[in-house]
RNA sequence: GCCCCCAUCGUCUAGAGGCCUAGGACGCCACCCUUUCAAGGUGGAGAUCAGGGGUUCGAAUCCCCUUGGGGGCACCA
């Protein structure tokens, strides 16, 4: 039994994609569950477009959600670990020349000069007959002479792989029996660039197979390559890994997720406030369930139950609702302390963007936790939930600042009945929220109230908002001096409004 | 156009011939709790299992066809 080894080969031209972090926890999940090696391969050949920054981007952004891999690059631009390297592709050069060369002197494989136009000119002709496109052999039958009198004009070669006609077939792990037509491949395609630099369907194989990959899980997008692959790994006579193609997550149109129609960066639902535990549920189960009816489930449960059957055939489509539900259900199972230090660097881009003047210590968030736990879908909500506590003045609408069953000089009578009684009633040592409840709603039934009107009209004088976490825990945050100070400016500003 | 793959509530899914008058979750609606907002609790609407043929005593589950959807057909990965 070979060991069991898996790889993510994510190409550093974009930051992390939500499908490649997907198609990395699978991987992840298999290794581990299965006791085997997990690969992180960086597949850099389309230079053009590959950076370091993106590099960094994937692997910082694995690393946040806990897919560890066991042999690969850890730093961007940095060394790599583990018996198999170089884990980048453009360090791996030599190795892809090395098997062209072979399948070049075995003629499984052909120079051809071929240019752009033509190929293009190719093309439209197929295009315009209805005919599939594929590469119509100009180059495959060249004598040796003719290649050099192309040599000699200076014109360039890519490398051809041939494919003969034949039927290709693999058992892929997720849908069972796959075959089909070589005839149905596009004709002989190009395995080494005319610039000398190898193409994915080729480095893919050569690396899967110098790295000893066991079982290829990815996207069913790459599920018609797959005959491909597996032509070229017969060629360069290697074993054959077993192929599992998972769904594709879908844009809610059930079109393949693309940036275009949805968010697709992992660094963004992390700016945003996600948290990684809730990520790695969600991406689990999309696509993949346990069979049974749970659903909060850590990464380790994950791991345990993780299995290969259960993975299903059709396409998810990505549901953001159920992502900020599972988010706010994994939020609510944080530690305070936790929490506290997740909600800093949110606090603190709060601060940046000038929404709130001044950044709490933990020993201030500390008491608030409770009331704030359970009403953050995400922690980058915090601003929007308590922002008004560290603002040095709230902004108050005079129109919301009126409850809906009363009028202007109710509102007004009101706010300063509550401002006295607050500041009568209780001192500024012992405000608390025991001790300022009694008092208001005693006044709210003197004077023939509501008291969650009395209340609301309270509440939006203090904070600027007419949804806050509990009235009473809000004003004890403020602290006395600065519920007296809005109150008297909310009062302020509604005796000099118009409306009515 | 050609090839490949797929098809259970709006969405994610359970279901591997009888346990299904199809279960759970998100979302939605109502009620409870309640000072607002959440959270939580309870209940509800929501799927003729894409359609049509078979096979079988019996099909969401097996087979075929149709339809629909998706993916792939690059000197991108």
């Amino acid at each position: 039994m070979p060991a069991t080894r898996v790889r993510i080969a994510p190409s550093p031209t974009g930051p992390l994609h939500i499908g490649t972090a997907r198609t990395a926890l699978f991987n992840y999940l298999y290794a581990r569950r299965h006791g085997g090696t997990f690969i992180l391969r960086l597949e850099d050949t389309d230079v053009a477009r590959s950076t370091v920054a993106f590099e960094a981007d994937i692997l910082e952004q694995l690393h946040w959600l806990g897919i560890a891999w066991d042999e690969g690059p850890d730093v961007a631009g940095g060394d790599d670990r583990g018996p198999f390297g170089p884990y980048r592709q453009m360090q791996r050069l030599e190795r892809y020349a090395e098997a062209a060369g072979d399948l070049l002197a075995r003629d499984l494989a052909y120079p051809c000069f071929c240019t752009t136009d033509e190929l293009d000119a190719d093309r439209k002709a197929q295009e315009a007959a209805h005919q599939p496109p594929r590469y119509i052999g100009r180059c495959a039958a060249l004598t040796a002479e003719e290649r050099a009198a192309r040599v000699a004009e200076g014109r360039r070669s890519a490398l051809r792989f041939r494919v003969r006609a034949d039927r290709v077939s693999f058992d892929d792990l997720v849908r069972d029996e796959v075959e089909i037509d070589t005839a149905n491949l596009g004709g002989d395609f190009v395995i080494v660039r005319s610039d000398g630099t190898p193409l994915y369907h080729f480095t893919v194989v050569v690396d899967d197979a110098a790295m000893e990959i066991s079982h290829v899980i990815r996207g069913e997008d790459h599920l018609s390559n797959t005959p491909k692959h597996i032509l070229l790994f017969r060629a360069l006579g290697h074993e054959m890994p077993a192929f599992a193609h998972l769904p594709l997550i879908l844009n809610p149109d059930r079109t393949k997720m693309s940036k275009r129609k949805s968010q697709t960066a992992i660094a963004d639902y992390r700016a945003e406030g996600f948290v990684p535990e809730a990520l790695v549920n969600y991406l689990a189960l999309l696509g993949w369930s346990t069979g049974t009816e749970e659903e909060i489930l850590s990464l380790d449960e994950l791991t345990s139950r993780f299995d290969l059957e259960h993975v299903q055939k059709g396409g998810a489509v990505f549901d953001r609702e159920r992502l900020e539900w599972l988010n706010g259900q994994w939020i609510r199972k944080l530690g305070p302390e936790d929490l506290i230090e997740r909600l800093q660097p949110f606090l603190e881009a709060d601060r940046q963007a000038g929404r709130i003047d001044r950044v709490p210590t933990p020993e201030e968030l500390r008491p608030l936790v409770p009331i704030i736990q359970e009403r953050l879908p995400t922690l980058g909500a915090v601003g929007d939930l308590i922002g008004f506590l560290w603002v040095d003045r709230v902004t108050v609408d005079p129109a919301t600042l009126i409850p809906k069953r009363w009028d202007r000089g109710t509102t007004l009578g009101a706010l300063q009945a509550g401002r006295e009684t607050i500041a009568a009633s209780v001192g500024p040592v012992t405000f608390e929220a025991d001790e300022l409840e009694p008092p208001l709603r005693a006044l709210a039934e003197e004077r023939g109230w509501k008291a969650g009107d009395l209340f609301m009209a309270i509440r939006v004088a203090v904070t600027g908002r007419t949804a806050t976490p509990p009235l009473f825990d809000s004003l004890v945050a403020l602290g006395r001096e600065r519920v007296l100070a809005r109150l008297d400016a909310a009062i302020d500003t509604l005796g000099r409004s118009e409306v009515s």
